[in-house]
DNA sequence: CACGATCGTGAATGCCGTTAACTGCTAACG
DNA sequence: CGTTAGCAGTTAACGGCATTCACGATCGTG
């Protein structure tokens, strides 16, 4: 059962987070000190050893936070579409992930940037790891409820290298799905082109270029829309 | 004219750029401190402001050697092959930026990760950023040869999205080449998929699925082949 | 030789994470 | 109700960080 200071503890570690959250988006990843977070909240820093182990694990919850967040975001924009309209769907899911990520460039980096900072863990179960797990299997359920609704051509098992179709079939297993192996390589293919693309657009890396990387990632979505056999569908605003 | 003093002056920065790429490489870029590269070379932090307006400067002046390794890295990937065989040279430039990438993975995050750290400068003409603008006009280059040799099919200006070919002819204009847009689009295409793949590997956003993403990235370059009218090589190591 | 530029030092400031000793408060128990 | 154990916060301190400043040494040039 909750005790009343279970409660209070509940609402200080929230009121943390969010301070967190707020100096991370106002002034920047380094700006986020145990100082600071403490400043903000009229204490001191030692007193946040109470709530969090170091500053890396308040960090990571942070992280597994953010994920979650992201998460949710994802399944609203894919709720808010006619439900068989798989395209729609499709669609409006890699829009909100763009969107999300533009609007919110310095959580993006801290979830999708180098993660050498003070978040790295292998051993452990770690809550940010649980996050970012859930927050991939929402993205590979979209995908399985696609090729279940629409079923897209895929490479046939024996068509894929050996090498690549053994960790294939481990992950699948990991992720405890019974689908083609092939279902999952053009998953990881979609993935990897939507990730990498919005990555480099949210950490400035297409700035030489373009100014405004808009019409090329409704060009890559058109071109997943053919490997998918979905219909192009423009985007809603504007 | 060099005078001695000047000499020993630029070895000194050599120097501090040695010691700092060490440090780097060993233990990370958040020991890429001053004092601790002054501590390797036996002298004091305040020293190396001798030769550095900031521990940002420094920074930048790294990255700007490590891009400019870079370049020379592909240049002579490119070099080692027979000059007309343009298919291989598209592949061995490619392998060599994923190999290099996995062999230096924290140079890799200062030249392509999350720009936030100390590195951020906008206004002036930054040595580091013309390093880049090299690095990218390399790469440029090597897609013009490609494109002139053994032209691929590309979109006609008309058929590219109105906005996106504003900003594809004032790219054109900034690096100063005459190609018709649609050689550019594609440019841009490939080396988004190329810089976007290699990022998610190095800085390990592919764990959750792959093991080795090798047999991905060689999917990728058969794909990018396809688009390129280029016959797929197979490595040729291993 | 003497002068001035250059290079390096040590001390100090104000950040940072982290630890340790200490002080209240408060909830639970006899 | 009084006592007590534990919890939440404090201050002080350590070592490390970038950066600034005043100072001394050194060396090439006039």
């Amino acid at each position: 059962m909750a005790t009343r200071r279970d409660r209070v503890r509940a609402a200080t570690v929230r009121e943390i987070s969010e301070t967190a959250r707020r100096i991370l988006i106002e002034q920047g990843p380094d700006a986020v000190t145990l100082r600071a977070i403490a400043r903000e909240m009229g204490m001191t820093a030692p007193a946040l050893y109470r709530y969090f182990g170091s500053h890396g694990e308040l960090l990571r919850h942070l992280i597994g936070e953010i994920f979650t967040e992201l998460t949710a975001e994802l399944m609203g924009a894919a709720k808010a579409v006619p439900p068989d309209d798989m395209s729609a769907k499709f669609h409006a899911v890699a829009r909100q992930f763009r969107r999300w990520a533009l609007a919110h460039p310095r959580e993006y980096g801290l979830l999708f940037g180098v993660p050498v900072r003070g978040a790295g863990h292998r051993g452990e179960t770690d809550f940010a790891q649980e996050c970012a797990r859930r927050f991939g299997w929402t993205f590979m359920s979209l995908f399985l409820d696609l090729w279940q609704k629409r079923p897209f051509p895929v490479p046939a098992d024996e068509d894929i290298p050996a090498h690549l179709r053994d960790q294939l079939a481990r992950y699948r297993t990991d992720i405890g799905v019974s689908l083609p192996l092939g279902v999952v390589l053009q998953f990881l293919k979609c993935w990897i082109r939507l990730q990498g693309g919005v990555s480099l657009e949210v950490f400035g890396h297409l700035e030489f270029a373009l100014d405004d990387p808009e019409p090329m990632f409704e060009l890559m979505l058109a071109e997943l829309g053919e490997i998918l056999h979905l219909p192009y569908v423009p985007p809603s605003g504007s």
